[in-house]
RNA sequence: GGUACCAUAGCUCAGCAGGUAGAGCAACGGACUGAAAAUCCGUGUGUCACUGGUUCGAUUCCAGUUGGUACCA
């Protein structure tokens, strides 16, 4: 008797420039397969050398989904992208036994891979109320509320981290229920299996793809990418490295060279933080971006 | 070649009237549920250039050496 196959769901992680791009769209290749971007910041079609979107050639490898699928001015969250991430699953599973997800976005994968508790996507005039609270009266004023409102969450939460606070009391005064009653911290059930693949490289080599990177996004003409979008700079999709820099460039704050400098050095603190996050979910299995045979010997075992 | 000054963390520099040292930046570690390339927290990582001398004790004082900077030749 035969059981149906089940579907897997291979992600394709790790910190910003160590080669995701290029190995997931061999490995599309090979398996003849979607690509899933899980990009925050590649989502956005303005934003594309900034983010180091892969190049038309690269799109015409393989199928992509989620790349410049939005612009700066809509609104956009975690939640959204589980949603449509599953759906769109949905459909390619018809087709295809195995869909690759490549990003370094980590909740975002998470939300995908475990799912996101259904919370209230936020209320923009509760939210600036809250804002303009916080910056008359500062952080305390948010923990004062917060105590009122959650203390199970005030008692564990980042008190120093406004966003935390401000997201925890804007859940609590939109559903009258503490955020902490509303977290469950449980995987929700998926249809598919996963494998999840984390890149790396040392940090000296990583550190070096970053910065020919940076200087490879000014001659692409980073600069003038930025000064088309001043009108977006209050937007959240251009508080991302490599534009806010090249915003302090052109409000004459720093020099050029200075920017170049900030945006690497930012760049290496954002791979940072994502390292972090990756390395506490021992679920990954680690990869050198080269060892591609590995890889897909491990895809193809799993199948 | 001479004189002066300098040499302390990855970088820029404090400091110690003698009791083995500390800031900023960088770096490193961590947190993370609708802002996540965001937001926030924590940590000094050191042959105090080298070799001697004085001293109970030298990164600190003295001499020499090396390297650097400036000025004079």
């Amino acid at each position: 008797m035969l059981t149906p196959r089940t579907k897997l769901l291979v992600v394709i992680a790790g910190p910003t420039a160590v080669g995701k791009t290029s190995l997931a769209i061999e490995l599309a290749t090979k398996l003849k397969t979607h690509i899933l971007s899980c990009d925050s910041r590649q989502f956005y079609r303005e934003l594309k050398i900034g983010t180091a979107t892969p190049s038309e050639m690269e799109l015409a490898k393989a199928p992509h989904h989620f790349i410049g699928n939005l612009s700066v001015t809509d609104y956009y969250n975690a939640a959204r992208y589980e949603s449509e991430a599953l759906a769109l699953l949905k459909r390619l599973y018809q087709e295809h036994d195995v869909v690759i997800l490549c990003g370094g976005s980590g909740l975002y994968i998470n939300a995908l891979c475990n799912g996101i508790d259904e919370l209230p996507d936020p209320d923009p005039d509760l939210r600036k109320e809250i804002k303009e609270n916080y910056l008359k009266f500062g952080v305390e004023y948010l923990q004062n509320e917060l105590q009122k409102l959650d203390p199970i969450y005030y008692s564990r939460v980042d008190r120093l981290n406004p966003n935390r606070i401000i997201r925890a009391l804007e859940v609590a005064m939109a559903t009258g229920k503490p955020y902490s009653s509303l977290l469950t911290h449980r995987a929700k059930p998926r249809q598919f299996r996963i494998i999840k693949i984390g890149l790396f490289r040392e940090r000296d080599e990583l550190f070096e793809r970053i910065s020919q990177r940076t200087t490879c996004m000014v001659t692409n003409g980073l600069v003038d990418e930025v000064r088309n979008l001043l009108s977006f700079r209050h937007l959240n999709a251009l508080n991302t490295v490599g534009y806010k820099e090249i915003l302090n460039y052109l409000d004459g704050k720093i020099s050029l060279e200075q920017a170049f400098t900030d945006i690497r050095t930012n760049t290496r603190r954002y791979a940072k933080r994502q390292l972090t996050w990756f390395r506490k979910d021992t679920d990954y299995q680690w990869f050198h971006p080269d060892q591609q045979d590995e890889i897909l010997a491990l895809i193809e075992s799993s199948l």
